[in-house]
DNA sequence: TTTGAAATTGCAACCGATTGCATAAAATAT
DNA sequence: ATATTTTATGCAATCGGTTGCAATTTCAAA
């Protein structure tokens, strides 16, 4: 447990009675040193167990080499893989990473931005909260000239830019597939209609069904929250409903898994009385019974898109400006949650 | 997009006719400084926009303020509760998180530790991936005096500080209710046995079985990845046995979900046919049809615990040597799936 | 042999906050 | 009025790597 002393340039200066500046440059690989002195150099810091100190590089090159990646939860499947996708792409570029999560709290979003703005992050990535009302709180990184892209839930307007999935198309895909099965009275669960993703989805169910002659049914919205009880919660709402609605769009696969147990609870059969389409094929679309037809979210690629944009645009390797909008593919998956005995 | 100027301690100084020193201090709320000077500071610098430089900070304190956060994955619902745990006291704290996975790789783990070594963490928490064989890429952090502090996969015998539960206990728990409810044949489906928590349960659910009086067969014992494929692999064998087991002890929630999907679809009635206890309590124990009997491994808690002592010992506070066990609770929770009808 | 270009290396000034020690000023005691 | 604390503030060195510019050495061309 003894502390041992801390390798420095000027150590390694002093016994190969060089400058600190050609060890510096050396260890950078500096095309103006001596190859023969680089690889003294090299040895005698891997003898010593010299590490380089980032504090010291960052406080002189005032940059940070961090992003900052802001998010409204972890739990997901889907945010997992998308940090996955970052992570993957900024190791190899690397960057470090600070995730800040705001338990989709806006309050805790602006404080997550004030510190990473303190941390002087390079550059951030985020996903509003639930009740994100604006982007104030990003202003200090505009103002600094800090980039930031948005992905998933972002503000689609706003000249900022953004990763997402076109969410209005996946929502028609999804109504239009339970129409196809034979559904008349198709109900939608979904979140917060401020959050671009619920309200583009929103827009795909209504525009599927005035396509096809099914007039829209502001009782068959169901508006809540993605937790647990908020789901058994939509799920008594359907069951009330009379005529009870026979197909059902979820927003959530997680909302949807629980929506389908509290429903067979009470006797209905999925698909048969009521057919269901849930959204971003997370484990739990093939674990519960019957397994769930969704929409595929491919948050892995979405991921390493957002970063490898970030750092592209912090290398200054691109031309691309910052207000772009990137469309990622997503596509509908159908199990046997939505297929209705063929006739 | 212009870049403001980064004000520093030494422009507040010459606005006020003050030294840095002064001004370093009264930011810091040292006692020495005048209240009134020290209003007077925190008013101009609030102003200006200041923020305080991290790494002349670090570099000056030779401390970074962060600690390292090693785990094999972040996908189950445990581990972000865990990492919840952590973020929650650290951040009170004031201390920053570099997370790494290894994707259950020890090479990748040993690359991660090397990386936070790097990086100058002051502190590390661990969790060992699938195939680690050895705690040397742990080395560097005690010999520079970094304290290390493991929790779920732990070397037991290692004199290191860790965070666990009592998985021998849980096991037998989880086997003698399974006996409760009447079942002579029970199969344990687990994994890698060179990881303790596994290796544990193991010796809980024989110690379950001889107590009983019930014989321990080789063939009953299960052991493969916790994968999609590898549990659907693993009821495949179940289903192969001759007599099948009428009762199931498996290490992981996600698993036994896939088992029992896996089993129900072959004709199986789980608890009938064969009751089923899984492990974690994941959300995932209360979609699947029946709902999961299950261990409860309470993830934040452990969470909390780990930084908390890290954290007390980072900062002295603690006479506490870092070779300390320390054992949280976790308790059965009965639901249907284990549930024989009542004779 | 001289000379200019190319290849190496060093000098010294940063980057911004911290802190032991000294000093100055104000308050209290003698 | 003088001595002694207390209270406030400043001085200057330090943390370790980076980099523009200058200086020196090497080498080939004239």
């Amino acid at each position: 447990m003894r502390k041992e002393k801390e390798i420095t340039i000027y150590d390694i200066a002093r016994q190969l009675n060089l400058s600190p500046a050609t060890i510096s440059r050396a260890l950078k690989d500096h095309p103006a040193i001596n190859k023969h002195t680089k690889k003294k150099i090299a040895d005698l810091a891997a003898k010593l167990g010299y590490r380089s100190n980032n504090f010291a590089s960052n406080l002189r090159q005032q940059k940070t080499n961090t992003i900052g990646v802001m998010v409204h939860e972890l739990r997901s499947q889907f945010m997992t893989s998308v940090l996955a996708g970052i992570e993957k792409v900024t190791t190899e570029a690397n960057y470090d990473l600070i995730i800040a999560h705001s338990s989709e709290s806006a309050e805790k979003e602006a404080a997550n931005a004030l510190n990473l703005f303190h941390k002087r992050v390079d550059g951030v990535i985020a996903s509003l909260s639930f009740d994100t009302e604006n982007l104030q709180h990003f202003d200090a990184f505009h103002k600094k000239g800090i980039p930031v892209i948005f992905f998933d839930r972002v503000f689609e307007d706003a000249d900022s830019a953004k990763v997402i999935i076109n969410n209005r198309k996946a929502g028609y895909d999804a109504t239009s597939h339970l129409i196809d099965q034979g559904c008349k009275r198709i109900a939608h669960i979904t979140a917060n209609l401020k959050r671009n993703v619920y309200a583009e989805r929103l827009k795909g169910y209504q525009q599927a069904l005035a396509e096809h002659g099914i007039k829209f049914y502001e009782k068959y919205l169901i508006v809540d929250d993605l937790s647990e009880e908020g789901s058994i919660h939509s799920a008594r709402k359907i069951l009330a409903m009379k005529p009870m609605p026979d197909g059902i769009f979820i927003t959530n696969d997680f909302c949807a898994a629980v929506c389908i147990q509290t429903l067979k609870e009470a006797g209905i059969r999925i698909p048969d009385d009521i057919a269901i389409v849930g959204f971003n094929n997370d484990a739990v679309s093939k674990i519960i019974d019957p397994k769930l037809s969704t929409i595929n979210y491919p948050g892995q690629e979405i991921g390493e898109i957002v970063a490898r944009n970030l750092i592209n645009h912090l290398q200054g390797n691109t031309n691309m400006q910052m207000t772009n909008t990137i469309i990622v593919r997503s596509e509908l998956i159908i199990r046997a949650s939505s297929l209705k005995k063929k006739k």
